[in-house]
DNA sequence: ATCCTTGCAAAACGTTTGCACCTCA
DNA sequence: TGAGGTGCAAACGTTTTGCAAGGAT
């Protein structure tokens, strides 16, 4: 039987508590969605998977992962937490990438490109506009470009 | 009295000894650099300079240093090499990026974009081109862009 | 002589691993 | 029940720090 848990996707609907296994609720669509990509639906990633289900795309670490499930009375521990962005990794669900160093998990896994908030290490999805670069030099004798990643640092005005 | 020893600049010119002291040397040249840009002439920092000066530009890791260094000879701890990457960064003599997690400094320190080696981690620098990018969305709002960076991963073609 | 720099060792930090227990299908 | 997921704690690699000794001006 699965008792869930009841993490909250960060603001809204806050009222109602979770009722277990019942179909066409959240948490039933994060376990959905942990089926079809292969991965067991096990407590733990159902609310991971809940957690990062917001109706926004969401960029994570592992750290603040972990924080934010303790807040929302989820119990998983650290390791459980690097486990389970890796294996959502693999199984397609999110997509790994680093900013000045930090591994971030985003959960919008199209190919996109990134601002990055000055001040707060913020990262914003750019809205995925078909991107063209001019005046890119060509790759070095005997290597071929396989991508380009672009990050416009922002700050805020004043 | 500067005795400094004789870390070889990553390839020519092995073949002379330093001297101790001499004006006009690599050595000096390393010490002239450090005294302009307000940084005392220590022997490790001379020395460290010495490795970085190469006719190209480089791009190290701190291990990568500290090992290159051992190599060549040179007595500098651990923290000393943090410690001098920090303050050349500071003194605006190197520049730190990070890519893929991995920091790197970079004895470019003239705005430009970067081919990153898939296989290796290896990074190249692009020539300094004025790129011009297409289809740039705006900044979000309340935000402005003041910087854009680029990365182009390639891989070596078979 | 004074300040700054260095080196050592230990601490801090984020991440990974080994292993026993537990859960899910 | 068996495959595999989880939790704990310890290992790990990298970076930082505290402090005493040494060097530069």
């Amino acid at each position: 039987m699965s008792e869930q848990r009841s993490p909250q996707p960060t603001g809204a609907e806050r009222s109602r508590p979770a009722r277990r296994g019942l179909r066409g609720c959240p948490a039933s669509e994060a376990r959905d969605r942990l089926v079809s990509a292969g991965l067991r639906p096990t407590a733990q990633r159902c609310a991971i998977a809940w957690l990062l289900n917001g109706p926004k795309h969401r960029h994570v670490t592992p750290e603040g992962l972990y924080q934010e499930a303790s807040k929302a009375r989820v119990s998983v521990s650290q390791s459980s937490i690097y486990n389970i962005l890796r294996q959502f990794t693999e199984a397609g669900l999110l997509r790994q990438r680093t900013f000045r160093g930090l591994v971030i998990y985003d959960t919008d896994v199209s190919d996109h490109q990134h601002f990055l908030v000055e001040e707060t290490q913020e990262v914003i999805n750019m809205p995925g506009t078909p991107m063209r670069v001019g005046g890119l030099p060509s790759a070095p004798e005997g290597y071929e470009i396989v991508g380009v990643e672009l990050i416009a640092r922002v700050r805020s005005k004043r």
